[in-house]
Formats: structure tokens, sequence, C-alpha cells
DNA sequence: GAGTGGTCTAGACCACGCA
DNA sequence: GCGTGGTCTAGACCACTCG
């Protein structure tokens, strides 16, 4: 279904140093990449590649699979590929565990409990945590230290009914994140970054300024399709920033 | 290599509804997830599945393969595939191209060319491009709108060897970082989001106060071992925030 | 019914790490 | 030399879409 006369280079494609597979998938890359072939544009079928550059169906398969699952392309089955909207640029931002970070720093970890009690749920909270407004639910604040210097305060919040135990943990020797993970495996992550403002006792509990600007991660993670937890992590502008590498 | 009667369930791998190796990949991961095989552990040789789960080869190959890459297990050519150590407890935050995730909001992208020029590089933006200190490279600064209202301030430098096109542009018609996605395909993206204070002169490009907060990604791209490009988005904290869900 | 992707097999050759 | 993963093939059956 594609013009004749698609490919005429098929050098790359004998048995040789890189696998075939990979030259597959680079000879298609390269094609979106130049704009040869737009988005929506419908790219060969496995067929076509194993007619014109000499692979087997299963080398074809791979390449296309592994093209789809890297968002490359979109698959149909019994329709085609297609060269996926979506684009590039996109890049992603991991955010890991505080305690984790600090350690593999090469430095230590420290954290002081501030607040540990059971609330009524507000609206908000209530909301996010998918219990009703006035439901009783855990309620902790701490604050995260690196080499005795406060790097983050933790204000979250706990929905009793996965996690019973909460209230009875030593967060001095497990995060609550940690034990969380470890009562109820996550099974999805919902994040909000921003740069706001730090009320004033938050500008006490971290030791800064008035003015100085911080990070603020918003964060509800689900286990199954219960809602587990919903956390404010504040982080000085000046002691914390995200970092991340895509390939 | 594994004891005798490691599995004594096999009814799950006559085909069936769920394909072979999608059930090879839940039967390892159960046994991961249940403790069963902690970090570490050996995991049964692909010979090993073929024999006692009367799957071929190239079946066991396509589950270890997909595991490998979801990060669940790691595999050593000549060695074995073992229960990787990282775990979980990292999440991902995409961070998107301005101007698509405008559109995609169903506003109205506009954006003002606030500077267009050729200077030498300092020693920061030497080390970054990978050019000399005092080399020419390309300097732009835009502003982006959405509905009119300033978002975001991208302060840009170019490596001129990779992009030498990239003075003669209409910026106005395609962002910078579309034309140098055409020009140069990434290949790899380095981030790091912090909260910072505005300058002055950024307050005024961005319409803010002389304290609000502001998000500040800087952005570094390369385009196969070239460095392509460095550019620092100052976003204001109070009008845009990343969003991020993993699952 | 023809074309597409989705899966699966049996067998093969190779590069690597280790004893 | 043996076991490991890494790759590749030729052929097969299936489910799906579309004309």
């Amino acid at each position: 279904m594609t013009a004749p006369g698609w490919t005429n280079d098929m050098a790359a494609f004998a048995p040789g140093s890189v696998p075939r597979y990979e030259a597959v998938k680079q000879f298609i890359r390269s094609r979106i990449e130049s704009g040869e072939w737009p988005a929506n544009h419908r790219i060969p079928s496995e067929n076509d590649i194993v007619a014109d550059l000499g692979v087997s169906r299963m080398t074809a398969n791979r390449a296309l699979r592994e093209l789809a699952s890297e968002g490359a392309i979109t698959r149909v089955q019994g329709v085609g590929s297609f060269v996926a909207a979506h684009k590039g640029s996109t890049a992603l931002l991991e955010v890991r565990n505080i305690a984790d970070e600090i350690r593999e720093r090469g430095h230590r970890h420290t954290s002081r409990l501030t607040l540990l009690e059971e609330e009524p749920a507000s609206p908000e909270i209530g909301d996010a945590l998918g219990v009703p407004t006035g439901a009783r639910v855990f309620h902790s604040i701490m604050v995260h230290c690196e080499d005795e210097v406060p790097i983050q305060i933790e204000d979250r919040f706990v929905n009793p009914t996965v996690c019973p135990s909460y209230m009875a943990q030593d967060f001095s020797a497990i995060t609550p994140n940690a034990y969380l993970t470890l009562v109820a495996p996550i099974t999805r992550t919902e994040q909000i970054v921003e740069a706001v403002s730090p009320k004033p006792w938050e500008c006490k509990l971290l030791a800064i300024g008035r003015n100085e600007p911080c990070l603020m991660i918003r964060r509800r993670t689900w286990s199954e399709t219960a809602s587990v937890t919903t956390a404010r992590l504040l982080y000085p502008g000046t002691r914390y920033r995200l970092e991340g590498v895509s390939q």
C-alpha cells in the first residue's frame, strides 16, 4: 500500500553489527523525523517491510511493536500502522522518594514529626481521598532534613479505610511514603508541581525568609481503585530542584 | 538452575484468551510482588521457562525482554536474569511543548520575539553548548502567551554549528522548539525544575509583581552527541503548573 | 475475501561470562 | 565447554477491518 520505491537503500539491513530490527526502527524513525512521513501518514505494513527490506516478519513486527510502545507510531489491527500525531518534544521528570534521594547523595536523612492526629475531612481533603466531608481521616505533618537542613515539609492526609494502622507507626523509623507503599501498593500517582510563596508557619519550619519562593508538589496516590493518600510537599527553592534526563 | 517444582500450576499457559507471553509475565510478576522472589533473586532462564511452562523460547524471550524494559528485572548476557533492586516509588512528570499545550487546552497561543542576536558565549553558556567561551552563539528571548496573557519567558541559546539557519526563521510561525526539533532530532533531554524569584525585567515581561514566585525549567537538549540548545523557561507560579499521572 | 496486525513455534547461529 | 541472553527466520493460525 506504499508507493513503489519507498526505499532504494537496503544495504543496512543485511546481517551486521547493528541488530536488524534496530536498523528497521532507525529507517522508519528517520523518515518520520525528516518530515517525509508526516503525522498520520500510513507506514509500510509488516509484509511490505518483509518484501522490501529483506527481513523476516517477526523482525518487522518487533521493530513496529517497539516503535509503537515508544509512542512514535500507532497501530490498529486490521487497518495499519500510522505516524503518531503527538510527536516528540515531551520529556519526563522523575519524582523520587525524598529519603532515598538524600541517602543516594551520600547525606543523612532525618525527619521530625510535627503533627499526627485524626480529624474530620474538609471538603477538599474528602474530595481528594474519596471520603465524605467530615469523615475521620489521618493527618500528619513532618519536616525532612538533609544533614540537619530542612528540605521538605510533608503535609499528608491518609484514608483510614485503606491504612487503618497509620497512626500507630514510628515515623522516625519508616517514612509515611515507604509505609503506605508497603501497606497498599501504588497503582496510580497524580502530581502537580507549582511555584508558591510559603505561609509564615512554613517559613518557620523550613527556616527560610518570608519571600523565598518554594516548589510545591501535590501528590495523590491510588491503590487499585481506592484513593490512599494526598500530600503537599513543600521545598525551599534555594535548596531543592527536580532533575531529569530523558533519552 | 532453579529448584525443581518452582511451578505446579501450568494451566494458564495453554493457548487461550490471554497471550502466552503475557501469562508468563504475570506469573513472574506475581512471584516478585508476593516477595517469593526478592530483589536480586535469580529468575528462571529462558530455557527453564520453555521446559517448565511449555512455551517456545521466542515467547519466553519476549516475556523477559518486556519485563526488563519495564524495569521489573535486569538481564545480563551470559549470566542470567534477576529481580531488579530498584522498586517502584518513582513517578514521572511529563514536560510538554508550551504551544501544543496551550492549543490542546483550546486556547490561543501567541508569542512575541524580544531579542534575536548573535553573541559571544559566556563561560556557562559555552559549557552548556559544548563550545569554547567567546565562540559566537545564537540567542533568542521570547514571551509566550495564552489568550494574550504572558505565561512563559523562553530565553534560549543555540549552537550555530548544529543549526546555522536559526537566525533566519520566522518565530511567529514556528516556535524555536519546533524548529530545532525539525532540524536536529532530539536524542537526549536534561531538565531541571526550580522555584525562583524573577528578576525585574522578567517581572515586566510577564506582567507580574516583584515577589511572585516563578517556576523555572532549565532544559538542555542533544542530537546524537552534539549539544543543540540550552533554554531557561520561566513561568509565573500563579498561572502555570506541571501536571502528571503515572500508572 | 483480502489485507492488516497479534501471536506462536521450532530451530538456528551468535556473543558473552564463567568455571 | 556449557549455559546464558540476543537475534533471526519461515511458516503458521488467528482476530480484526473494510470494501
